[in-house]
DNA sequence: CGCGATTTAGTTGTGCACAACTGAATTGTG
DNA sequence: CACAATTCAGTTGTGCACAACTAAATCGCG
């Protein structure tokens, strides 16, 4: 083993710093440019996800997303407040809330199609590109949710 | 034109998705492994910079890490109250705030030695792997910074 | 049927990110 | 020197992420 222990905290730094800069700077540029439809980045998320479903119960919703209720409870309301979705709930399962696009959430698609286009064109890199990214990152986030799974349960065995 | 915009939005939310799910992965595995050290994952990044440039102004460290005074100010008094640094206006510029390990913050960095290698084996991904989708990553932020600026400054020639 | 276990939203509390602002110290320019 | 502009840390307010919890509805087993 040549590399001393001392410098995998550097190289360290590196890996998990890169990724963790990129997710604010690709926040940064939605921020801007999301502010003209007055949505955030993670209700923008939500609204994509009601666009391409339609109507979803909170649960459903958190599951596309991989958010829960904590997350979700609040920004759903503010939402509701921009009068963007309705939430009701259900009257056959009445522990379920029912999230629904109103005709001002379902207009606000129109407006939302000018943002991939300037988002592709901030990133600078062709399609390719992108999706080999999104292919490599998506394999990390299944092994890192494994691994988070096996760290928080089973312990015992680490070594 | 092959793809209407309306595909686009799907494409659109795969790619900003998956960085966000990954960012929140990493976090999900640091939280786990930090817990024995008592740090948060952006504490932990700021004790690696700490470690590896020695003390440091609240700006220095917010140049390393990208992050403004607002950010890390309450993170710097957590770090006090833990007793891993402290915080000693500079005498020569009383502006500044100088962020200083104290031993107990030094030693903390023996038992931090062991995150890296149990980071690297929940990603499952060798080496080169890694350092290629670093230099991905970090070209990806780059690109987006600079869009971001020239988003928030000169719109008016956008097109 | 009855009752414990599970499911579903929501709430609370902690911590991070960031915009906008404050206030004090310093710098630069006339 | 004086004073406007800048720099630096901190504060305030908003929003997201998540753990831990509550409360209500539903499910399922005996």
């Amino acid at each position: 083993m040549t590399t001393p222990a001392t410098d995998w905290l550097r190289l360290d730094q590196q890996i998990c710093f890169s990724l963790h800069a990129a997710s604010r700077a690709f926040n940064g540029v939605y921020r801007v440019i999301l502010k003209d439809l007055g949505l955030t980045y993670p209700q923008y998320l939500v609204m994509l996800v009601l666009w391409e479903h339609g109507d979803l119960p909170v649960k459903a919703l958190g599951e596309h997303l991989r958010l829960d209720s904590g997350t979700l409870s609040p920004l759903l309301k503010r939402l509701e407040a921009a009068g963007l979705v309705r939430r009701e709930r259900s009257t056959r399962d009445e522990r379920s809330v029912e999230v629904r696009l109103t005709d001002e959430g379902t207009a606000l698609r129109e407006h939302a199609l000018q943002v991939p286009r300037r988002i592709a064109a901030a990133t600078g890199c062709d399609v390719d590109e992108i999706r080999d990214l999104r292919t490599r990152l998506d394999q990390l986030t299944s092994m890192l949710d494994a691994a988070a799974q096996s760290e928080a349960a089973g312990d015992a065995g680490r070594q």
